[in-house]
DNA sequence: TCAATAAAAGATAAAAAAGTCTTTTATTGT
DNA sequence: ACAATAAAAGACTTTTTTATCTTTTATTGA
């Protein structure tokens, strides 16, 4: 569905959402280690979504990432999705094809607008504050 | 969503389902040209499906592959994705966790569920048959 | 001003996926 | 029996993805 680098960059935003929550400002080893990722690793993750302005990251001593809550009030997770995988999960055809449309349909296309006009729904509606709030209250997890 | 893999290999199924509806047996470069795939790739993908027995093959002159019009109307989609892909895409976590469930959900385990059900539902129900008629008629297409 | 901290940037490295080439095996028709 | 055909099998190569290591830049506080 995603790529390893999408998954981590969702699980890192939602992570640092949760703690901006409560004021906190996170590091990368933290990072790593709320969401099980390789440490090096989500560094470069963080420099993606830091220039992409999906998170703050402010360097030297205290530093960290963050994300303020009326920020993370706007911010979809498509957005997030779209800076690490591009929009291939939200318009390309599930067999590959270049073309693929109404016109020069694959045997699958119909079906499949469905299932994508769905996850497009979901990652185009659901917010970084909206899935923050049930880590923070400890309903979801990152990890296992 | 598939790795290309997969997606040639169900390209191929349903072209050579096709054929087999009109008596015709096909080669591999037949196929290879059908749906845009890389000649020597193919084959390799053409053996996988051979030893799942979701295809049938003949070596030598006059062979090819083809499956009998009973067996397509009985192969569903999943099984072609399951022989590629394995069953990652019905069953693992859109977040990448290994235990994700009711009891430890990720932040979006009840929205990727939904959508999981809805791709389950659309492989395990098509079959080679379904797909395959349209493609005989003109109505849909493997390149492009 | 300087040592410590932490992210950014750049250069590699390892692993997995995608793709190719060569040799072998099975089948067919002459 | 044998030449031709076509898939199977095996050994490689290339490309992409995932991951690591090192150096630089920015910031802080003593």
């Amino acid at each position: 569905m995603f790529s390893k680098t999408c998954e981590y960059a969702i699980k890192a935003c939602i992570y640092i959402a949760s703690q901006s929550l409560v004021q906190k400002r996170v590091g990368i080893k933290d990072i790593a280690q709320a969401i099980e990722s390789p440490e090096a690793f989500t560094g470069k993750i963080m420099q993606v979504l830091s220039k992409n302005h999906i998170v703050d990251s402010v360097k030297g001593p205290h530093g960290g990432f963050e994300i303020p809550e009326s920020a993370m009030k706007e911010k979809k997770l498509a957005e997030v999705v779209r800076a690490m995988d591009g929009d291939d999960i939200f318009k390309s055809c599930g067999l590959g094809l270049k073309e693929c449309s109404g016109a020069n349909p694959c045997p699958l296309h119909r079906q499949f607008a469905k299932i994508r006009a769905d996850i497009t729904k979901l990652l185009e509606t659901t917010t970084l504050f909206d899935v923050a709030t049930g880590l923070a209250d400890g309903l979801t997890f990152l990890k296992r």
